[in-house]
DNA sequence: TAACTGTATGAGTATGCACTCATATAATAT
DNA sequence: ATATTATATGAGTGCATACTCATACAGTTA
């Protein structure tokens, strides 16, 4: 069945829209990483990385390549840091709106 | 439990990540509107359009005041547009380049 | 060749999400 | 008060997701 306009950015949202697939990204911002780095660094156990990186590839988040026996990572376009970024603002707005009612309360 | 900095962008994330709130909020992009103009506009299920609402307005993501018998929304942050936006334009990009692999191959 | 390292994946479980139907609540109008 | 309209929510279902453990696979080294 075919994808809405909807659906094609609800795919990317949903890649990113897990605590642990945004430290990954957020540790490979700087530099190009393998699984086995990324592993203890985020201390996420090795299946489970190793599918949240999937489902990064996959969403084209991220590319990969062999490198030996490691896999490495990179993102792929950093404007994904820009909506880690503006979600952050919203976040932070909202927790400061939520606090300002419960002062006037 | 303290939530991080990736919980937090997660949260509002996941709120954005579902085809259905995409298109209520690009529905709502130029004007206010009840629960009861966006069901048949995006023809979904009255308890359903109400719950994926709720979601949106509990992410912070929209505002909700009620009018006599109506419960109106609107986007509180324009900058959720910017993220879509972007979000629609790596998927683009994803799509064009599985399309030249596949040309290549 | 065998042993070792790094990554991927099958299987099982537990939790969460989207959806629908029926019903409850809220506000208005007759 | 009753009826009507708009919205919210409890309950049930089915499916997807995140996670772990064990194991398979791939590439390297001895």
């Amino acid at each position: 069945m075919k994808k809405t306009s909807a659906d094609l950015k609800a795919n990317i949202l949903m890649a990113l829209a897990h605590p642990n697939r945004i430290r990954i990204l957020e540790y490979l911002r700087k530099d190009v990483h393998c699984n086995c780095e990324l592993a203890p660094a985020l201390e996420l156990e090795q299946s489970n990385l190793s599918r949240h990186l999937k489902i990064l590839v996959q969403a084209g988040v991220l590319a990969s390549w062999k490198e030996g026996l490691r896999v490495n990572f990179k993102v792929t376009d950093d404007r994904i840091f820009k909506i880690l970024e503006i979600a952050a603002t919203i976040a932070r707005q909202d927790v400061e709106k939520k606090a300002g009612a419960l002062e006037i309360a």
